[in-house]
RNA sequence: UCCCCGGUAGCUCAGCUGGUAGAGCAGGUGACUGUUAAUCACCCUGUCGGCGGUUCGAAUCCGUCCCGGGGAGCCA
């Protein structure tokens, strides 16, 4: 009966007769049999094969097996008498499904760069590391879908394809076709308009809040931005909440418990995963993940963390004072210094964050969160959305932008606006967070940043 | 886009102040071995990123372009 490894690790039988269906990673071999090494990528671990010289095509095959080829294994698990491994696969028969040529095959047994691995994207997930990172990321995702549902919200699918800019979200690739660019066809435009690839799910999402109370959406994002950074992509997925009858500080409560939630699944769950990026990754990782687990996430104002920056006696790069952006060197001293653990920054200068956040009673700052962490900066950004009508429309004319463009979701004012909220969460960013990954183009299959794209 | 650093064998890298290349791993062959980053011996491997310049002579110095990494900006 064919197995996985991850199962038959988890609750091994010896005696049972079984069949697995992998990669072959190593090959050693012994006086009249040979070990070999496979993966079937349900798990970090390999199984240990042990192929006797009796196997029909033991000289002229099994003999030949070196990593990357694809095998057949059928045998019984046996306890295995030497250190390294609980239990092993006596082969009965083992067919080679796939050679892998070894003067060509890219991967050896041995550390490779993970600059080097990007360029062979196609072959990547072989390696531990990042089927690791695929395996916590799947379960991430999965997380995030069971934390929403589990409370009630409705998932969303906004589309990715949009003719309204989310202003101040970033540069949109444009979307068109041949003959629509060349002019051939009438209009000039397939939509009939400007359209391009989303850069975020909310305004989209807002409308649904509106007719649903709680929901979300979790998809691609696009940014035609030509930045080259170890924290952005020109392809990302976010997870973008969106929640009618809320408040900045209800807002903030389900971001919390999210990132909680999500980190409590993936130590529970991945641990033999995070084990190896605790080892080989980021040391202190595990630590790291339980630490923000067990404690509330600080909070403090955005003129509060001014105040701090102002009194701490370090000298920036960028200076402070109230009014400015905070910059990467403000929000990793006090996030990595101050606080040391995942911050919560609030009520922003108005004149610095997008329009449709919501103008505060003090007339000059906005309803508006950011969350830090150390090593990444800014993993979620939110905010409770203006829902005034008058408000809204005052703030769009200042910022430059033509209403008529958006007179739907200034409709959602007209009729029943009611006070909403809801933040956007970088999945990769947290995935990075979660593996301790240096670079974010290792936590995401198939990077797409400027200039790569291979396949 | 800006700043800094880098591009040498399939991979990871060394190569000091200029004298036309090395190691480890991988690969091949053989030996040995319940092995597990196996071990030992032998063998193979290079337009030193591209182009131009300085020089008797350039992997090394200069210019320029391309590519990559780190940081910044922008953000998630």
């Amino acid at each position: 009966m064919k197995k996985r490894i991850a199962n038959i690790l988890a609750l091994p039988q010896t005696g049972e007769q079984l069949q697995i269906a992998g990669w072959v990673r190593t090959r050693r071999d012994a006086s009249g049999f040979s070990f070999i090494e496979v993966g079937d990528g349900s798990c970090l671990a390999n199984i240990q094969v042990i192929a006797d010289q009796t196997l029909a095509n033991y000289g002229e095959e099994v003999k030949k097996l070196s990593a990357g080829c694809s095998v057949l294994v059928t045998g019984i698990l046996q306890d295995s008498p030497a250190k390294g491994q609980a239990v092993e696969l006596r082969a009965t028969e083992v067919q080679v499904l796939g050679w892998a040529d070894p003067e060509s095959y890219p991967l050896q047994k041995k550390h490779h760069s993970f600059e080097f691995l990007r360029n062979i994207s196609h072959l990547r997930p072989r390696t531990n590391a990042l089927g690791a990172v695929a395996r916590v990321r799947s379960r991430l995702s999965y997380g995030v879908h069971t934390f929403f549902q589990e409370r009630g919200f409705v998932q969303v699918h906004t589309p990715i394809i949009t003719t309204s800019d989310c202003e101040g979200a970033g540069e949109m690739f444009q979307v068109t076709t041949p003959s629509a660019a060349s002019g051939a066809e009438a209009g000039g435009e397939f939509f009939g308009r400007p359209a391009g690839l989303t850069v975020s799910g909310q305004l989209q999402a807002e409308v649904y809040a509106q007719a649903l109370g709680n929901v979300y959406t979790f998809g691609p994002t696009f940014r035609a931005e030509n930045s080259n950074t170890s924290r952005h992509l020109a392809e990302f997925w976010m997870v973008e909440p969106e929640m009618a009858f809320c408040d900045l500080q209800g807002n903030m409560q389900v971001a919390e418990e999210m990132l909680k939630y999500l980190l409590r699944l993936v130590l529970a769950e991945c641990g033999e995963d995070l084990a190896l990026f605790d080892r080989f990754i980021a040391k202190g990782l595990l630590a790291k993940l339980q630490q923000v687990v067990d404690h509330d996430f600080a909070h403090i104002t955005y003129t509060q963390a001014v105040e701090q920056l102002l009194q701490s006696g370090q000298t920036f790069t960028y200076p402070v004072q109230w009014g400015i952006d905070l910059q990467s060197e403000h929000e990793r001293y006090l996030t990595e210094t101050v606080y040391q653990r995942p911050l919560i920054v609030t009520d922003y200068p108005a004149a610095i964050k997008p329009f449709y956040m919501r103008v505060s009673d003090d007339g000059r700052t906005v309803a508006a969160m950011d969350i830090l962490v150390p090593g990444i900066g800014e993993i979620i950004g939110g905010s409770q959305r203006e829902e005034r009508y008058d408000v809204l429309l005052a703030r769009m004319q200042e910022a430059g932008i033509e209403p008529s463009g958006y007179e739907w979701y200034l409709d959602l004012r007209r009729y029943g606006s009611v006070p909403h909220s809801g933040f956007g969460l970088g999945f990769e960013r947290l995935v990075q967070f979660v593996t301790g990954m240096a670079n974010i183009r290792e936590v995401i299959p198939f990077p797409r940043t400027p200039g790569f794209a291979p396949c």
